[in-house]
DNA sequence: GTCTATAAGCCGATAGAC
DNA sequence: GTCTATCGGCTTATAGAC
C-alpha cells in the first residue's frame, strides 16, 4: 500500500509530514503542502477526504522508522545493560542537536490535539507510545530483568521528559540527565 | 462594561488563559477571547498589541501559581523525603484526574510553539521550568541530599515525562510510574 | 465594526490505462 | 467505455489587526 505505485499521495505525505514537523499542525495550511507536494489541491483532496486524516497520516508513516531509530540507538551499543541504555540517551541527545531537530513528532502532535480526544492522529501517538514501552520491556527482560513493564514504563517516561525538556530549554544536556537516571534504575533493578 | 473591581486587561488574561488552555494556542481567535472578557477587540488591542503578546501573558500569569501548588503538594506531604516526593507524584496524578485536565499548559505552549524559538512565550516556558528545577534542588538540599542539582534536574525530567505520557495516554497512572521511579533515584542519592 | 488575507473544503473536466 | 489520478478555480468562513 505505501510502495511506490503512488507518486503524487507519496509526495504528499512526504511534504506534509516535513511541514507539520518544521512549523506545526495549525500553521500549516493545505495549499502550502500541496505547493510543496507539487500538486493541486483538487489531488490532495482526492487521497485525503480531510486535513485531519493528512495529519494521522503523517504521524502513522513516522511510526515505524521512529521505532527503527530506538532499536537501532539500542542496539548498537556496547557493554552491560546499563551503558547500552545510557548510550540510548546519548543518541537521543546527538539528535536532538541537529539545527532542525524540534521535539518529538508525536508528542507536539499530542499538545497541539489535547482539545481534540479522539482524534485519530491522537490515537496512532498513543500506539506509538505504547510500542515504544513494549519494545523497552522485551529488551529489558531479554537482558535478564525479572519486573520488566514496570522498569520498562518509567524509562519511557524519562524518554518521554527528555524530549520536552531538551525542547523547553533547547539544551540536548536533559537527555544525558534523564540518561543517568535511566542507568541508575536499571542498576537498581539488576541488583534485585 | 463590569470594570472596576475587575480590570478589562483582567479579564482578558483570564479569558485567554482559560480559551488557550482549554482549546490550544492556534485554535483560539481574538474574537473568541474578546467575547469571553465582554471587551471589544479595540479595547483587546489596546491592552495587547498582538496575539503573542497575549500568549506571553498568559503564561506569565500562570507561572506563580503554579510554582505555589508544586511547593504545597511537596509541604503538605509527610514522612521522609522519598515518600514525599512519592506523595507529589501522587498528587500529580490526582491533579490529572480532574476531567478538564489537558496537560501542562507551559509544554503544550512550547510544543506548539516549536517554529518560534524566540517566541517571548518560549522563554517565559523555559523560565518557568528553569525555577521547578531550581526549587526542587533547594528542597532536596534542604532534606540532606549532597548533590541536589543532578537529582533535581532528573526528577524535573520525570515531572513533565510524567505530564506528556499522562496527556498521550490519558492515564495518570503515569504520574504515579514517575513517582516510584523518583522515589528510586531520591533513595539511591540519600545511601551515597 | 471594518478591513484584508487566508483558511478548509468543493466542483466539473480530462488524459491515459485497461 | 469505464476507471483512476490529475488539474485550476471558486465559495464561504474566519483569522489577526486597526
Amino acid at each position: 500500500m505505501a510502495s511506490g505505485k503512488n507518486p503524487a499521495r507519496e509526495r504528499v505525505i512526504k511534504a506534509a509530514s516535513h511541514l507539520f514537523y518544521m512549523e506545526g499542525i495549525r500553521s500549516v495550511s493545505m495549499d502550502a503542502i500541496a505547493e510543496r507536494a507539487g500538486v493541486t489541491k483538487k489531488t490532495l483532496y482526492y487521497h485525503f477526504t480531510s486535513k485531519d486524516e493528512l495529519i494521522a497520516a503523517h504521524l502513522a508513516q513516522r511510526d515505524q522508522p521512529n521505532l527503527a531509530a530506538f532499536s537501532m540507538w539500542l542496539a548498537e551499543a556496547e557493554g552491560l545493560l546499563p551503558e547500552r541504555i545510557e548510550h540510548f540517551f546519548e543518541r537521543m541527545a546527538s539528535a536532538a542537536s541537529h539545527p532542525k531537530w524540534k521535539g518529538c513528532g508525536f508528542q507536539r502532535t499530542t499538545a497541539e490535539l489535547a482539545n481534540a480526544p479522539g482524534h485519530p492522529a491522537r490515537r496512532i501517538g498513543a500506539a506509538h507510545k505504547k510500542k515504544v514501552e513494549q519494545w523497552l520491556e522485551d529488551e529489558l527482560r531479554g537482558a535478564g530483568i525479572a519486573e520488566a513493564a514496570p522498569l520498562a514504563r518509567q524509562i519511557s517516561v524519562l524518554i518521554d521528559g527528555a524530549f520536552a525538556s531538551m525542547l523547553v530549554h533547547r539544551d540536548p544536556g536533559y537527555a544525558r540527565t534523564a540518561g543517568m537516571a535511566a542507568r541508575t534504575l536499571v542498576e537498581t533493578a539488576l541488583r534485585a
